[in-house]
DNA sequence: CAGTAAGTTTTAGTTATGCTAAAAAATGGC
DNA sequence: GCCATTTTTTAGCATAACTAAAACTTACTG
């Protein structure tokens, strides 16, 4: 991998030895005990800790688990921002042709995974049911709006909010006849940051 | 691995596959692109999202990459859920001492990241400043909010938000003589339903 | 429908590396 | 100093990660 171009930074792998390492300390673990329970040898463990080598994805599940951990927790990289944003300074987006409108609330950081807008929802508008990575949070502001997951149908009023996995097939819409507020919370990137998702 | 009893439940690997193919339908994308700008073949791309083959993660970490998205978010197993909370029905937690309260806005399945909930602030009232793994994001319901994040002072009132990344020292407090209500929106999991993590 | 182009799956093969076992080297009481 | 424990190093094997190319699908186009 290391001829790879596209590979020249190669992320998380600098810190994973480390960080597993880290771990067993923390939980005052000998590699001896640690190899035993993840059904790997003691040498290996030193030489993944130290980045001699990458553990395959199953050894490194075994190895979380060893650790009580999650895969996940290893993979990460820490960066750091904030940002404000105030009701009245609120850039809106709308959409031509619809006439939705969208603040949007989050900023962008290296690796954040958090994205929220608060949506203004025209009465009636009906979008496209969808499932993709990620999950949601809805919190009505004002109005109402009808959310469908699955085969699941729900009222959100003023003060509701829902949470779900967004690999389940979901839709909304205003079945109202006036304007609906909605923050929306998501670990979906809507605005595309990352190069926008085509859709056909 | 298979005869390694620890590994028995397998768990992230049975759903990768399926997990970058969605990912990648979801750009529009097709396996020659992402082949190419992962640099790794296309017959490789087919036996990996159907799960014939576990990618190393040298080469997760790039499939990810032209994935636009985080190694994590293909190493946990997905699971369908839901919940809406609706404003009269919901859980109020108090902590004893404190008379902060607090709404619980988001449900719990595998691997959720997503954590929502509505704090009542009392005044004056003021937080330990911290700082952890995670992203959060604050959305003023009522009231007015002072927040620190680092040296940087910032006063919320309704209606504002801020989103910041956890690592960042931080912590907020109501600077007023009324109560004031945030929705309170993050990766952290406030509520301690993960094993919690062991510090020293 | 034939013709072809784009996408995906299959197959067969090689190379690389994930991983082990065992020996060497630290570390650290007593 | 020595012995017990933990970690590092080395050498080597076998698995599976990965490629290239051919076969199969699907869908468009005249």
């Amino acid at each position: 991998m290391l001829k790879n171009g596209s590979t020249a930074r190669t992320p998380a792998a600098l810190e994973l030895g480390p960080a597993l390492r880290t771990r067993r300390k923390a939980l005052g673990l000998t590699m001896q005990s640690v190899a035993d329970s993840a059904g790997l040898s003691v040498g290996f463990i030193s030489q993944v800790e130290r980045g001699l080598t990458a553990p395959s994805l199953a050894s490194l599940a075994s190895l979380a688990e060893a650790l009580h951990a999650d895969i996940s927790d290893f993979l990460q990289q820490p960066f750091a921002f904030s940002q404000a944003t105030h009701t009245n300074s609120r850039h809106t987006y709308s959409v031509t042709g619809a006439d939705v409108s969208y603040e949007r609330l989050t900023a962008v950081f290296p690796n954040s995974h958090l994205h929220s807008v608060i949506v203004h929802e025209p009465p009636g508008r009906r979008a496209e049911p969808v499932r993709h990575h990620g999950e949601e949070m809805f919190y009505v502001i004002d109005g109402e709006i009808t959310v469908e997951i699955d085969d699941n149908v729900d009222v959100l009023r003023k003060g509701d909010s829902i949470h779900f996995d967004s690999q389940r097939i979901h839709t909304a819409w205003n079945h109202t006849t006036q304007s609906a507020s909605i923050l929306w919370c998501g670990t979906v990137d809507v605005f595309g940051d990352a190069p926008s998702p085509i859709h056909r």
